[in-house]
RNA sequence: GCCCCCGUAGCUCAGGGGAUAGAGCAGCGGUUUCCUAAACCGUUGGUCGCAGGUUCGAUUCCUGCCGGGGGCGCCA
């Protein structure tokens, strides 16, 4: 349900009736339990608008309010806020709606559905993702899942890296160090190799690096040999990709490569000179920012050509816009890449905008992964931990976590129940944090499985599954009214009335925390509502209305995970 | 030098004009003849980096400073 907006409405009724007011009535929920569920914060600003003492004006409001449907207690307090309490059989009558919409769980749709392109993961061709590749990919799936299911029309793309000046150095570089057994035998292993030897040739030897701009130039204006070669080196790495997208339960509606645009990249180059928007300096074709307060004070401008003539990502990105515009009807684009490269964004968006490109743009950044020492754990020399290795290791660690502790879990399911507790925690150590602060990937913590982590959060489900199947009841069935008399089961009420607010919020702010922070809320009072009241031992209207509950908690946290891309186990 | 982000409990992090600032971990103390104890309950712990300003009210907004991180012409 939507309970921000009924509450507001209320609010609104009777600052109407009580003061002939149509100023929003601000309504919050209570700092402290005791005063009741929520507050009305709205008189305060009015009265200073109208020049009159807060208090008297909350009193008639509070007359109002006290006299509405639902509401079982409104008085004024400290300095004009009111306090309101709805009553129980209210707050049973609102989530009876949500406890009947098996279809969304008490998620409403949209009101305005857009079509919106999610660009995430982004590998690069003949490299072995790594923990970097980890957020991106991770982040941008649950927001396409989010977006998604709020009711929007969303297309998550994949933008390879499959195109640009490392080519021209794999090409040469394989002609002189490759080795091509190795390259069919591991594809990825090879290539890295050969580019590592390659770019420190190229950095001491010019004529190597003359080379390899040529043979870029040469792939560029679409020679076949060097066309081929290319093709190899992207099909060939894609063999390992899919097989961590598939580790990670991801998929992409689009794998629209930087080589797509390839072909656009001359128009774009005559726009921008046309348009006036770029113009040459120092050899280099660049967009300068003048008119912007925040970038003309950079300094740096965008390069969208080389003094060689080639194109860069800047040109790319451009491209990839118009064809978004023109291709997909998209109103809106999103990137979720790392937080470093904003300025990179900000150049881009502005570009854009000067172009006459109207579309809603966004930089959906985050913070790095670091150790538990605080460091980056991709190292600058690019040791670092590749996502394959790091997966299995979940997978490796849940397992015999699992194994330890005895679980409910049948020998011939424990992988599977050990991927997607391991797979989970890694996901959900990465969406629980605010994304745009760094984070520390610490495995004791993740794997420990306290407090707010994956595996809580699939135990507190598979809790409740096994009531369903302890009781023979299937969730989908569990629709009995309810009726809400222990605490407990009057706070994980009002939690599970929020859901549907939670999501949209989460969705429209491209912020997945607010979900794990809100299921983890639900996790617990579930637990403390288990702990209290007895469900299946429980009889009648009574029995009813707690399976009902538990119905609804079921499916909130089922629905909740997947939208983050977790699995749910019926047992562990 | 310029620009961006971040300073909240011992640690990892939420919160974001409104009442006494919240979780988890760690610490301390409890709970199992009872539907999953990977659970639950209680408790210790904070000048919200510092200084001004705006406001009836600031941890939250603005400015400055300090501290940390990141970025800054032909990489992505």
């Amino acid at each position: 349900m939507r309970l921000e907006r009924t509450l507001n409405e209320l609010g609104q009724a009777a600052m109407q009736k009580a003061l002939q007011s149509d100023a929003p009535p601000v309504i919050r929920r209570a700092s402290d339990p005791k005063h009741g569920d929520f507050q009305l914060n709205g008189v305060l600003p009015l009265a200073k608008q109208m020049k009159k003492a807060p208090r008297e004006l909350a009193v008639p409001v509070a007359e109002a309010l006290s006299a509405m449907d639902g509401v079982e207690k409104a008085e004024v307090a400290g300095p004009g806020f009111i306090n309101l309490t709805m009553s129980k059989e209210w707050l049973a009558r609102q989530l009876d709606g949500d406890v009947q919409d098996v279809a969304r769980d008490g998620v409403h749709t949209v009101a305005e559905r857009t079509r919106i392109v999610i660009d995430f993961s982004g590998p690069n061709i003949a490299k072995q993702m790594h923990v970097g590749h980890l957020r991106s990919t991770i982040l941008g799936a649950a927001l396409v899942e989010m977006l998604r299911f709020v009711g929007h029309e969303v297309i998550g793309d994949n933008h390879l890296g499959d195109w640009g000046t490392q080519f021209g150095l794999l090409i040469v570089g394989m002609r002189t160090f490759g080795d091509e057994a190795a390259l069919e035998a591991n594809a990825i292993t090879e290539l890295e190799r050969v580019y590592k030897l390659a770019s420190a040739k190229a950095k001491e030897d010019t004529t190597f690096a003359d080379a390899a701009r040529a043979e870029l130039a040469k792939l560029q204006s679409g020679d076949p040999e060097n066309r081929a070669t290319w093709a190899r080196f992207v099909a060939t790495t894609r063999k390992s990709l899919d097989e961590v997208y598939a580790k990670l339960g991801v998929t992409f509606d689009e794998w629209l490569g930087e080589s797509a645009y390839d072909s656009m990249l001359a128009g774009v180059i005559d726009e921008l000179v046309n348009k006036g928007v770029a113009r040459e300096d120092q050899g280099a074709l660049c967009v300068f920012f003048e008119d912007d307060p925040e970038l003309s004070k950079v300094e740096t401008p965008f390069i969208v050509r080389k003094k060689d003539g080639a194109a860069l990502y800047a040109t790319t990105d451009i491209a990839t816009l118009m064809y978004r515009r023109d291709k997909f009807h998209a109103s809106e684009s999103l990137y979720v890449v790392d937080a470093r490269q904003a300025l990179h964004f900000k150049q881009l968006f502005a570009t854009a905008r000067k172009l006459g490109i109207e579309m809603k743009m966004e930089h959906v950044g985050f913070g790095s992964i670091l150790g538990t020492d605080g460091k980056p754990l991709k190292t600058r020399d690019g040791v670092s931990v590749t996502l394959a290795s790091l997966l299995d290791e979940a997978e490796t660690r849940a397992a015999a976590r699992i194994r330890e502790e005895g679980l409910d879990v049948p020998e011939d399911e424990l992988l599977k129940v050990a991927s997607a507790v391991g797979i989970g925690a890694v996901k959900y150590a990465d969406l629980r944090q605010n994304r745009v602060s760094d984070y520390q990937f610490d495995w004791d913590k993740m794997i420990s499985f306290k407090g707010n982590a994956g595996p809580y959060m699939q135990y507190a489900y598979a809790r409740i599954a096994s009531i369903f199947r302890k009781g023979e009841i299937d969730p989908l069935d569990a629709n009995g009214k309810l009726s809400l008399t222990e605490p407990t089961e009057v706070s994980l009420a009002k939690e599970l009335l929020r859901f549907g607010d939670v999501v949209h919020h989460a969705a429209e702010t491209h912020q997945p925390h607010l979900i794990c922070d809100h299921l983890y809320s639900i996790a617990r009072l579930f637990s403390a509502f288990y702990e209290a009241c007895p469900v299946l031992k429980s009889t009648d209207s009574v029995r009813e209305s707690r399976i009902a509950l538990c119905s609804l908690t079921l499916r909130q946290l089922r629905r909740g995970l997947h939208l983050l891309g977790l699995q749910v186990v019926e047992r562990m």
